[in-house]
DNA sequence: CATCAATATACCCCTCTGGTTATATAACGG
DNA sequence: CCGTTATATAACCAGAGGGGTATATTGATG
């Protein structure tokens, strides 16, 4: 199965996401919280589940979307090898840091991002 | 800056990235070695210049271009809320092994993709 | 200065995909 | 049964972008 790189790089799809990342949904209620029309969300909703990043759970008419996080993994596995990159910096400088024992210290920051 | 999502979804870059992970190279070199036209790389590198991925160092006519990782960690930062899924599935794994410490085990595995 | 080498850009074509509107499908409520 | 609700799909359109070939640019070299 292909890296989900191609799905994540609509924006549309990121925040269907970032809906799912809450709690599952319906198809409906995703139309109308991210304010958008009912076959543009089914449509994405069809490439995401091709690709196993959702599943979908039927209940009469209704149909469940659930995350399902798998592929994302392998994203986070892919970048494996570019993490040491710039991990690499920060364990320099916390080595670099211990040397100097009697220096104050500042903490690291996180940044988060949203799309 | 937006996330590089659209930039890692063409294989063609993703393969240059792979390159660039090992060392600095000329335009000429990646070209030869992904085996595609000069122009193809080029193009290619113009978008992840201006996208931040890499950055270019000239030596008479030759262009050296240097993976630039900055961009890649905000993507895994856009991760971090979805790795929860997964590593909290894990956890509980641990945890409940744990609790069980004369049951065997049985190992998990994990795959590797390259795109 | 003429030529060659390395790279960037222009232009054209063609496919892919995301959006819209209209319609099909299927299950519920009266 | 009949209308309504929830979702999926079809048909169509427009724009984006990746690929190729040709050409411009810039620096080295004899």
């Amino acid at each position: 199965m292909p890296l989900p790189f191609d799905l994540l790089a609509d924006p549309t799809r990121r925040r269907i996401l970032g809906l799912l990342l809450r709690r599952p949904y319906l198809v409906g209620e995703m139309a109308h919280e991210l304010e958008m029309s009912q076959p543009r969300v089914s449509k994405h909703l069809r490439v995401l589940r091709d690709a196993g990043l959702v599943t979908v759970r039927a209940e009469a008419q209704r149909r469940w979307y659930v995350l399902r996080p798998e592929p994302l993994a392998d994203l986070d596995a892919w970048l494996a090898p570019y993490r040491r990159l710039w991990t690499e910096r920060l364990d320099a400088l916390e080595r670099h840091l211990e040397t100097m024992p009697d220096t104050p210290m500042e903490r690291s920051r996180h940044a988060a991002e949203e799309s």
